[in-house]
DNA sequence: CTGTTAGCGCGTTCAG
DNA sequence: CTGAACGCGCTAACAG
């Protein structure tokens, strides 16, 4: 039924040794045994077994890659850097989705190892100590991708969201908001929640304005828990004049709460965030946010995965990558 | 370095092939001998070779997906729907993406097939004559997800498209509208592209409308080219009344340009289109769409694939999912 | 430049 | 209920 480099060696005349290093580009072969290997294979129809050869090189040439959450726009930018690394240096990747849920990521992190792929990015989500025990049992490298573990222990790529969002408080201080409110998300999520959220704090501080308890509330970076915080910001009698979201989602969802009420963005309130999704640039007003370099994220982690795997020694295995405002329309003077 | 089989049964006082039987959970083991063995796993954090199983067993329990652009929030709920089925059956998915490139794809469905997945999801994208060529070398079940081949001769699940723009069409008839602009994506794409304008054409046809060259125009499915198609028709002397676009995001960019140019959706101009994407439920107005199941189209093709690889035999091996209108803000009467 | 020979880690008969 | 032995398809020395 199958074919294997067996059939084609018998087919060609020569030893299976021979094609297996015709298959695999080896130079030592006379051009004349290369051209009839190849067409002994062509004749045939062979196709490499890649588990077969896997077993016996232990090496698969391929990379795991763990994805939060499919759906999240982000991640799918992040992969693209990824992608376009991993094909430059002939690695293939596998991407295994794990829906948000904490047990699923370490399910998937383990199936990513038992097929033994040559090494693991494990982008976003937060990284508990379950995790760190997963990695722990890992003989391959293992990158982080957009997060970091509160430890420092693993190598990793993302952006200072502390900083991000504090330049992105900053800009709406800057325009003269006091009275800035917050979106965030989950205090316990070091990146995106409590990293952004101290930014948010430390800019209220550094200004000497005070940061008050009434004005951040938490939603779970979607649309609708953006919407929803929002319509609550709009009802308290002494509302913000200014929104940060910790992501785009949240942003638009706020932006979209408030014109439903009938206001204007940015003339009644602004609102700001930080991720620069597509989207950013598909709302009215077109949202002004801080950008994180999600290509690049992806791109560089998957640089320092080859080089882990190459076992070249890194000088800096904890890279955070710079973000950049990007001033768009929903944000004005007060 | 590595911790095999072969250590276990040492360190457990058993021989391997007993290992072998817990770790797949014959029944043919005494409890007692069961128990031994599981320590043993333990102690030494014994962790299954993947690929050394799947070279003897010659199954690798995982089915191999072909995404064609991540990035595109389709292609993220079918996944969803694959996902949960391909759990249910304790399959591992992976999933590829191909960046919406046919070479890419047709790479990619090689080294799937050369990693032994037993089975292959081939998601969205045109299915062109190479497409074939590199099924038809597959040993195991393929399926078609999202789309179809012009001559059928491969299983998959997709929806009518042609029915799906017809009803869109019809709806804005229905409403009183007569001069209808489409935004089609690609007539090269029998699918979105040349199917969904076949379903515009007929349905202008039997209301007995005429259909003028100058109201249909060409984008690439993405919002940027709704945006741009849209302005051209605003500056049209004798502008449409209504748009319909092959996929939501266009007709998002489309609202925006009519809303750039100081126009409102849908009093001066109704838009529907038809996917029903997340962010049709984030813009303004609420975007009336189409709605294709993209989750049970994820899922049946799943389920479709298991029972394929089972070779269970299949009654129905070409399924039409059906579509439904969702009426929300974006039509309004002429 | 080419062939021979061992495994890679595991599932699976077949005996016992 | 358990063990011995073979082979899955291929790479990697080692000879020649």
């Amino acid at each position: 039924m199958t074919v294997t480099i067996y059939d084609v060696a018998r087919e060609a005349g020569v030893s299976m040794a021979t094609v297996s290093r015709v298959v695999n580009n080896n130079p030592n072969v006379k051009p004349q045994t290369r051209k009839k290997v190849f067409e002994a294979i062509e004749r045939l129809g062979y196709r490499p077994n890649a588990v077969a050869r896997g077993l016996a090189s232990k090496k698969t040439t391929t990379v795991g890659v763990v994805i939060p959450d499919i759906s999240n726009s982000i991640f799918s930018e992040v992969a693209r850097g990824i992608e376009d690394i991993a094909n430059m240096y002939h690695y293939n990747i596998i991407l295994c989705n794990a829906d948000k849920r904490k047990e699923k990521e370490i399910r998937v992190i383990n199936t990513l190892l038992e097929k033994q792929v040559d090494g693991l990015l494990f982008m976003g989500g937060t990284v508990t100590e379950e995790h760190v025990q997963a990695f722990r049992t890992s003989t391959v490298p293992i990158v982080l991708c957009g997060t970091r573990d509160d430890k420092d222990q693993f190598p990793s790529v993302d952006i200072d969201h502390e900083a991000a969002a504090f330049d992105a408080v900053n800009l709406l201080i800057g325009q003269g908001h006091s009275k800035i409110g917050m979106i965030s998300g989950t205090l316990q999520d070091p990146a995106n929640g409590y990293s952004r959220y101290q930014g948010y704090k430390k800019a209220l501080e550094q200004a000497g304005l005070s940061v008050s308890e009434d004005l951040v509330r938490i939603g779970n970076y979607r649309y609708e828990s953006g919407y929803d915080v929002m319509k609550y910001f709009l009802q308290l009698s002494d509302r913000p004049t200014a929104i940060f979201a910790a992501t785009d989602e949240m942003a638009i969802g706020a932006i979209h709460a408030i014109q439903d009420e009938g206001l204007r963005v940015p003339e009644d309130i602004s609102v700001i965030s930080v991720d620069n999704i597509r989207m950013a640039s598909m709302v009215r007003p077109l949202l002004t946010t801080v950008a994180q370099p999600m290509y690049d994220i992806g791109a560089v982690s998957m640089r320092l995965l080859t080089k882990l795997m190459n076992k070249e020694n890194v000088e800096m295995s904890k890279v955070l990558l710079s973000h950049e405002i990007i001033q768009r329309k929903s944000v004005a003077h007060v």
